[in-house]
DNA sequence: GATGAATGAGTGTTCATTCAT
DNA sequence: TATGAATGAACACTCATTCAT
């Protein structure tokens, strides 16, 4: 009767809550309603337990990435879209974002740990979804000429920084800053030259 | 002789690396040259060790932010002035942001704790450094009517990201994604009205 | 099997050869054959087992109070019978009235503790159990009229007392010192008016 | 200035509020305003300094009971001074019969330690004194036949109990109790017979 | 699928004691 | 006398994990 599925999300909200090292076993097999040796039986260990927590999150991540569409009527649209998209995930996923903001910046240094490998593969993402973006925009006239990968790494930042903000701090109190930064970044690469 | 020192800067490197529960105080001592328990003659425990270091490196950044000139030829220089300042930082003591960019989002949940109350100063001193500086420029005409607090949000986030970013991930490779930051939001900000 | 049994009957020998503080939780485990953590297992640490032990040489002996007649003959027949219970309590579970005996009374300060509320509640049934009968036996004419709350306070003191010398000195070698201390209060008390 | 005896000092208080192990060199040192090395320079050990102020209580009870006159009206006149010199003791060196009554027990098995070899001495000392006073009564016709040693073994374990009541427990709200056991033994040894 | 009992390998911490000055 | 710094030896306790059922 859906015990695996409860050990789950109890582990997700415990992870949340206080960490990975912070949480044992048998805080989340008790809290679940389960016996500890329950976890080992689902999965390989603790550890196993985590990732696939995190992966499921990161899955998710992207998916709402790729359901981005791949062609708008104009460039900034898309810049727009993934500022948008990940501000809506962010608030409607907040527990896992939660979990991966604040598990996640301590295991970086692991390249062979899931927040390593995934929180690249969603760099990669991005900078490749802001590369194309800029590239053609600047190409059509659409944008200044700004040069390319360091404006792409100031917009990855960026919309890191409202995730992490929003996530970690009290965000939510901010609810239009989504707006006001879609607006920040318009007037900063749109191309107002004659027109 | 320096035993002290020596502790302190073993377990910046250590905790820097493998997190604080990845670090044990054997390890540190063992590393710094000491026996154990010369750590909780000095502390009064590995947490306050670690809140000791946290300290240290907040101490230095807000010294960074108190030091940047209080009065400008014009007030987006204050606004240059605290991205290059934040990223100089970042440069200039990389293992001690790393630690607090990787060990305090996971603590920020607890009010009580260092991480919490110390970002949350920097956060409002970045606040009021940003507010006053966007209401001047609004008003004396060189800035946009930008919406203020939900800019400040933004500018933050920003910044933090790009901090976060060249602290967690290989961020020296965008060596002058500074300049392109800041003049991103020159672009963004500056009024171009009346040429 | 039996390692939970195992571990408390070891745990009533060491304490009781060592007292508390000069007993280690490691030396309970490997004279009882078990690993340390066991101990965890089946209670919440080194003083739970201590009183857990305690609770049990409490329980035993009051249960051999509450066997005692609740009507007699005559009243000295009660304050007999007392003193031969508490005498025989001590010969028949010496380990762990010994542990009661030298462990209790440094912990007596502490209102909480186990000792202080039990053996509270041992001093209370003494004093009822003890006023009753010289109530009775001194309106009854059995016995001379004596102060009765400090006559009673005198006789537990010398219940006590004798338990006390024959649990932590070699009292085995008074064997009718049993006898010779009913008889001392037999004529102390009786009334001999009127033979 | 009186360094060492202000160790002593909160030495014999704390020894009595926390027990031995349950108090630190370095409370005792902090209390009593030195440093810790200090009492290595004036003891050997933590276990000396308690064995000296053990010796000390020892010495000052022997001494009140050498003081007891050695020939007195009649036998039973001397049993009463030793009740009363006990009671006496208990009332006016409190602190230091508490360390006793509270630390001695759980040490008696050790026959190395003060404890053992003191309370055995006392022990002998009791027992001379009130073997000789029994026999000597008994050969006058003062007491009643009673077996002397096991009459002795009943009387020390009187006066050793109320002593411990009164230290341990609130004896001091049986003022008069004192008064109550001597004729209490008054009424049981004494020959009543042809008046 | 599920559990009660048990464990190996540590972990932070304490404390009496010593050393250099 | 007196101390700041340092240590050796232990200690209670935790936790992820496994085994027999």
């Amino acid at each position: 009767m859906g015990k695996k599925k409860n050990l789950i999300e109890t582990a997700v909200r415990l992870f949340a809550e206080q960490g990975y090292d912070g949480t044992t076993t048998l805080q989340i097999s008790r809290e679940a309603g389960v016996t500890e040796p329950l976890i080992y039986y689902h999965f390989k260990g603790k550890e196993e337990l985590f990732t696939h927590i995190l992966n499921g999150a990161f899955d998710e991540y992207v998916a709402r990435l790729e359901a981005l569409p791949a062609s708008t009527r104009d460039e900034f649209t898309k810049i727009e879209n993934l500022i948008v998209a990940s501000q809506k995930a962010v608030a409607e996923m907040p527990r896992r974002i939660r979990l991966v903001m604040s598990s996640c910046p301590a295991r970086i240094k692991d390249p062979a740990h899931v927040c390593s490998s995934r929180m690249l593969e969603i760099f990669d993402w991005h900078k490749n979804y802001l590369t194309n973006s800029l590239e053609r925009g600047i190409a059509s006239g659409e944008f200044v000429a700004v040069p390319v990968p360091e404006t792409v790494y100031v917009l990855i930042s960026m919309i890191n920084g409202m995730i992490r903000q929003y996530s970690l701090l009290n965000g939510s109190r901010y609810v239009n800053a989504r707006d006001v930064a879609v607006e920040f970044c318009r007037r900063s690469l749109l191309n107002r030259q004659g027109g």
